[in-house]
DNA sequence: CTGAAAGCGCTTACAG
DNA sequence: CTGAAAGCGCTTACAG
């Protein structure tokens, strides 16, 4: 492009065929040093030379024709349902930290709670993606996948016939709560759930009414209600419900997100709700906001950037063409308890402090 | 994994000749009705035989071959300092919407307040993507840049030379947060900055400052501290800071995101530091849980899923070979007063009301 | 209106 | 150790 008539004002694209004629070699061997295929196959010298046109030119390979060629990408897609939620934040995090550089994360996003539909899955699956990592999926979006590509699920309760799996021991955290609802005196609750099927909402609130029952606290069906991961969403639910509730004597009340335990937070105070003396509430995440909301809210804490590290590495060694050993990774969760739900110092019994 | 030899276990690609001997057709004619490009060109029952062939194959276009044929792939990059903020969250689905389910949403995630290097810029650009949004970006990444592609920055004020911006009116937030808190009566003020380099931050402090000093609020240089965004980062140096600010007189302090607030906000907690009647607080992003934590968090309230929205949708025209107008878009910020700032510690103004 | 053919940039057997 | 060539799946002038 020295000196011709039409000059194209972009830069124009390095080829492979650009720094083979540099170094003298042919596109075939500037490959094979790209790629760092070399062992016994390239000179030395022409290892040098390649390398030297390719840092002189500013040579990258060519990612779309690269993946044409292998028939697979460099692209890991991370499927979610829930991208507004902090918690998965830390999970992006983890997964881009064990993926390491040489593979592309992209995320893809649908409305809250959403999950892509086959069309969005078959575009996905046109980028021809290196793996496939997908959160707190439900049954039917797996149905629907039938990915050729690697999979690791992640936060997938029961689901793991479909994929290798990362989870959480929600059920576990979720015993530990209503264990410890138990132990502050509580007999009535309430239960907010995310009204997203996923089935790690499925098993929380399995478990924690499981548990509930098992030590007194009863929770009658008509207590659990459902509203998308949003604070308002979760403050208004709270709202119409809580009269009914408190004629019923409830006296705590768990949440399947720390998100919804927010909204509750924030309607007990306009409606003078006194928390914890009153009502007791608590969640599930332990954002980094629990600590500081009013009062500290008692959640039981799920290690997200764990989950996302562990996910990618069983990708990694998938997409690397490695086995994983079987019995899928669980993670352990742990109750936090804050002063949402700390008995009044006046007694054990909220009841008993009035 | 059946029990053959080599059975290729991967249902077998559709592929546009595939298509093309189903429907009696060439290849060519298969791409054009694929991709909706038969005005004129195709008689009408052939098209009406390719696309009965391609829903009986289930056929869709390989975006890799696509991308290569054409040059340019459907995958639009955006890049972002901090995905941990749960305000890019918003971005994120303000972005998704605007953009149309014809482009997929790559998402490049670093550490938290870095940028992509030159060299992940490099192979992010090598997946030729179809445009670029940048958030928050800093002058020196831009440059690193170079990108042939489209290309729409999100919150840079200052950097508008570089590309079509569409920017939060920071500045004017700021000034609103130091009037707010000039008439509270504060006279001594700190500020608990952002690390990264990130334009915008500069432009916050730049104007809080200003406003803060023509309003009589001194906020000497030993007052102004920085954090990475997080939480427990922002405690920690405040639980630093504190003991001299407070022997200075210091009243209130501005925080350059609701979550360095939320950490000044959980330390003077621990300190026994009552907010806000010895020290005021506030922040920017009105974030959710700023209407949740203790007390409420006065906020510089940002359009997040606005600004998503606007920049997809100038990135889209831009994609789609349509020209922008001059100027950049600017969206309002404005100041949401809650218990955090509320009292006054002479007594001035909310003390009255007690 | 239609199809044969070139070409996008790369990788990988293959023959030397 | 090396390079010519086929091929990945598609799009787009081009000739008919």
């Amino acid at each position: 492009m020295d000196s011709g008539e039409q000059v194209p004002q972009r830069p124009r694209r390095v080829t492979a065929a650009m720094v083979a004629a540099r170094a003298g070699v042919s596109v075939a061997t500037v490959s094979l040093v790209a790629n760092g295929k070399t062992a016994g196959r390239v000179a030395k010298d022409n290892i040098a030379r390649v390398r030297e046109a390719i840092a002189e030119l500013g040579y990258v390979v060519d990612g779309i024709g690269s993946s044409l060629a292998k028939g697979v990408s460099s692209i890991v897609i991370l499927v979610a349902p829930d991208i507004s939620n902090p918690f998965f934040a830390k999970v992006i995090a983890g997964v881009r930290e064990s993926l390491g550089p040489q593979y592309q994360l992209l995320l893809s996003v649908t409305e809250a709670g959403e999950f892509p539909e086959a069309d969005d899955v078959r575009r996905l699956m046109s980028l021809r993606p290196a793996g496939l990592l997908v959160d707190a999926p439900n049954a039917g979006f797996l149905e629907d996948l039938a990915s050729p590509s690697p999979l690791v699920l992640l936060d997938a309760p029961g689901l793991e016939s479909y994929a290798p799996s990362v989870n959480l021991d929600v059920a576990s955290g979720a015993r530990q709560l209503a264990a410890h609802l138990a132990d502050a005196g509580h007999k009535e609750a309430a239960y907010v759930d995310s009204v997203t099927g996923t089935e790690t909402f499925a098993v929380r609130r399995a478990a924690f009414l499981e548990e509930a029952a098992s030590r007194g606290i009863t929770v009658s069906p008509k207590r659990i209600i459902s509203t998308t991961i949003d604070v308002g969403a979760a403050a208004a639910s709270f709202a119409w419900a809580w009269p009914d509730w408190q004629r019923a004597g409830v006296t705590a009340v768990a949440c399947a997100t720390d998100t919804h335990a927010y909204g509750v937070l924030q309607e007990a105070r306009v409606a003078g709700v006194r928390i914890p003396e009153e009502l007791a509430v608590a969640g599930f995440d332990d954002l980094p906001y629990s600590a500081t909301s009013n009062p500290g809210l008692t959640s039981v804490h799920l290690p997200a950037t764990a989950l996302g590290q562990k996910a990618g590495e069983q990708l990694r060694r998938l997409m690397e063409g490695k086995s994983l050993g079987p019995g899928g990774v669980t993670l352990e969760t742990s109750l936090v308890v804050r002063g949402s739900t700390k008995a009044s110092p006046a007694g054990h019994l909220p009841a008993a402090s009035h």
